[in-house]
RNA sequence: GGUCACAUAGCCAAGCGGUUAGGCACCGGUCUGCAAAACCGGCUACAGCGGUUCGAAUCCGCUUGUGACCUCCA
């Protein structure tokens, strides 16, 4: 099979993947600030890098996937007085900043459920990590790239970037970083404004705040990740992931912190998801056109003409490449919605189909286009045009104008599935309506009570009892002999 | 202002120098008592202007437009 080939945002080109310690990988995405509900914007990354982790498991690796939840509320920005999004919250709801965590959090992993988002193998929290965060900035300061200011810590920019280049991710130079950086309060803490934060001391009204060698406070916006992936992915590991807005200055800042505490690289590949648009436009809070995910699964917001199962947004998700814009909107969503209809009714099809004594359709060629697309960057869109390729044959098959035998007919199964399920990671919605299993035999005996009305010409029978069907959320499709029905 | 992307048929979206991407919509046809579904066929685009090349949506330049990052953001 052809090698795995991912897009290295470091090297802006695509590269084969091999891992460091094969058959082992090593992934780290950015997970959510928990001090909200979790909006289409999360949807993009945890769909995306799940794909990655099914991927990389289905080809055979032990992958250990660790992505955070941030809980510690890192500063709304310089010049805002200390509060933090977590605290601004806690005192908005008048709770403790860990409910807030504690809430939202649940809130997250309830929507990641419903999009089919597997479980990271590790969730670590900021948190829960303060001592090795204590620990990677002593590091630093004992390396000489930190100063203390006031008790706080900051990281020498200047200096890292005499022996490396800070802004190599990202494609920046320290000397325009000096003249775009805004100017913003608190920064004569700093030595330069391009410094950043390994340990803030904390304002009397900072509620999230520990105690550390150089103040009570709490760590600096980017060092969560630099000191967890170091402590459970070790000092260097494969992949990092995340969503391109965090490529600067977050990775950017990670990049040095752990060159500087590790002594060496960390991570060998970086990867970037693009961003959601809603009407061409960023999604993003301050625009005020954010959608949550609670309101598309039920429809409830301004924007939205319909509600929209997490199967069809997971599935419109994948319908693009995770390195593209996505733009969200009532059409797009709605062109998804029943092209997944049609995909899954089609596999729903499969194991019914009659078998033949030979196979008149090429599998080995369409599974090495399906991996093909797949190892191409994880190409989705096109693995989905092959599933859609291998649809119209299923149909053909079912009609009887292809022929395929029953060895043929099963590795077929199972590698739909497998492409399907296991490796996109849709599934079929459940059935929200009461269905019971009385309902098929129930629609058993009405539809043979319309076919005999049918036989002896009482059309406006058989229509009226289609039509009442319709009314209560039963379609009925004729066919040659008898009749199928579905819901919605 | 600086840096970097992107501009593909009605809509969404692949494409990485040379064969129809794909989905949805739409229009014909087959099937059907009618409809739906399914199938067959049609719709064949690449912002504009130059350039490189036997050949460009794909490479280069310019123009226009849109967006992202530079501040928390997925």
């Amino acid at each position: 099979m052809a090698e795995l080939i991912l897009y290295n945002t470091l090297t802006r080109r695509k590269e084969v993947f091999n891992p460091l310690h094969p058959p082992r990988v090593g992934i780290y995405v950015c997970g959510p600030t928990v001090y909200g509900d979790p909006h289409l914007g999360h949807a993009r990354p945890a769909i995306t890098f799940d794909l990655l982790f099914r991927y990389l498991l289905h080809l055979g690796y032990q992958v250990r996937y660790v992505r955070n939840i941030t809980d510690v509320g890192h500063l709304e920005n310089d010049a805002d007085e200390g509060r933090d999004k977590i605290a601004t919250r806690a005192q908005l709801e008048q709770i403790e900043p860990m409910e807030i965590v504690q809430r939202y959090s649940d809130h997250y992993h309830k929507s990641m459920d419903q999009l089919n988002v597997l479980k990271p193998s590790i969730e670590p929290r900021a948190s829960g990590h303060i001592p090795e965060q204590i620990e990677m900035v002593a590091k630093i300061l004992d390396a000489g790239y930190a100063y203390i200011s006031n008790g706080s810590v900051y990281f020498d920019v200047e200096k890292y970037d005499t022996k490396n280049h800070y802004g190599k991710l990202s494609g920046r130079v320290l000397e325009d970083l000096l003249s775009t950086t805004r100017d913003l309060d608190g920064q004569e803490e700093k030595r330069n404004p391009f410094d950043f934060a390994l340990w803030k001391k904390a304002l009397p009204e900072h509620i999230m705040r520990w105690n550390s060698p150089w103040s009570p406070g709490f760590p600096g916006w980017h060092l969560e990740c630099s000191a967890m992936s170091t402590k459970y992915l070790g000092d260097e590991f494969d992949i990092h992931g995340g969503g391109m807005d965090l490529l600067f200055p977050h990775h950017e800042c990670e990049i040095a912190q752990s060159k500087i505490a590790n002594g060496k690289d960390s991570v060998r590949y970086w990867m970037h998801n693009n961003m959601v648009t809603i009407n061409g436009q960023k999604m993003g809070k301050s625009l005020g056109n954010g959608i949550l995910l609670d309101q598309m699964f039920s429809g409830n917001h301004p924007l939205l003409e319909k509600s929209y199962d997490p199967m069809t947004i997971r599935f419109f998700i994948l319908q693009a490449h995770y390195r593209s814009t996505l733009d969200f909107s009532n059409e797009a969503l709605q062109a998804s919605e029943k092209g997944l209809s049609r995909l899954m009714k089609s596999i729903a099809m499969l194991p019914g189909l009659a078998v033949s004594n030979e196979t008149t359709i090429n599998l080995d060629i369409w599974k090495t286009n399906c991996y093909n697309a797949l190892n191409d960057d994880l190409n989705t869109p096109i693995l989905i045009a092959h599933l859609f390729d291998m649809v119209k044959m299923i149909n053909l098959l079912s009609e009887g104008r292809e022929r395929i035998t029953k060895p043929d007919l099963d590795i077929l199964i199972q590698q739909f599935h497998q492409f399907t399920f296991d490796i996109l990671g849709l599934r079929e919605e459940q059935l929200t309506t009461g269905e019971s299993e009385l309902l098929p035999k129930v629609m058993d005996m009405i539809l043979s009570l319309r076919q005999e009305a049918k036989k002896n010409k009482d059309f406006a029978l058989s229509d009226r009892i289609r039509e009442e069907l319709g009314k209560i959320g039963i379609s009925i499709k004729d066919k040659k002999d008898g009749a199928d029905w579905e819901i919605g």
